[in-house]
DNA sequence: CGTTGGATCTTCT
DNA sequence: GAAGATCCAACGC
């Protein structure tokens, strides 16, 4: 079952995230459908966690997608190179998002290979296994920043029961030692012992 | 196997 | 002008 709008708008962005874990993210781009488990993920507050783009508050071109309404990607360039797939959460005004930082592919396996340059059906355990390869593996882009995810393009599904929390691993996030004390805050979410979660 | 550096470009200072 | 929510290949051990 699709995900909608009332999930998204919720304002704690913690037990979002926990609900998440688990979910499949789905896109149907190009013709292609593809989609995997979320099975790791980020918080970042932009109101208090000097992590996010957004902190404290601040409006840029860039970060202005932030601040909209939950349910909305945000979709940004790292390094120049990579493109990593935030959803938005919260009401507007709060921003709140949740980077997916590793799935495990379930959809469209074929499709996620090519896209990736991963030939036959060697080597498939890195094909989603971190932010930037994710985005690749289901052709999400910078033009996709802003969409809406209660739409036909990109959207998440429940597939099963939630993850229970004995499963859910809390952590510290990945590469973002730049924001002092803030890199501690324990916002990282994995399900334990799952292979396709990154590093 | 652990570590290192290059790729590449938007954003804000 | 510098740094960045990364990835991968090339090195050295």
């Amino acid at each position: 079952m699709k995900l909608g709008l009332d999930f998204y708008t919720q304002p704690d962005i913690l037990k979002i995230c926990k609900q998440l874990l688990g979910t499949v993210l789905m896109s149907n781009i190009d013709g292609k459908i593809t989609g995997g488990r979320i099975v790791e993920l980020e918080a970042y507050r932009g109101s208090v966690d000097k992590a996010s783009h957004a902190f404290p508050n601040k409006i840029t071109p860039r970060t202005s997608t932030m601040f909209e309404n939950g349910g909305v990607a945000y979709v940004y360039l790292c390094y120049g190179i990579h493109r990593l797939f935030n959803i938005v959460t919260n009401s507007p005004g709060e921003p709140d998002v949740i980077l997916i930082r590793a799935l495990q592919p379930e959809v469209g396996e074929n499709h996620m290979m090519e896209r990736r340059g991963i030939e036959g059906g060697q080597n498939t355990a890195g094909m989603t296994s971190g932010p930037g390869k994710l985005t690749a593996a289901l052709s999400i882009g910078l033009e996709h920043n802003n969409i809406d995810l209660i739409g036909d393009t990109i959207w998440v599904e429940t597939d099963g029961p939630d993850v229970r929390d004995t499963e859910i691993k809390v952590s510290e996030r990945i590469g973002v030692g730049y924001a002092g004390e803030d890199a501690l805050l324990p916002w990282r979410f994995s399900i334990k012992d799952n292979t396709w979660v990154s590093r």
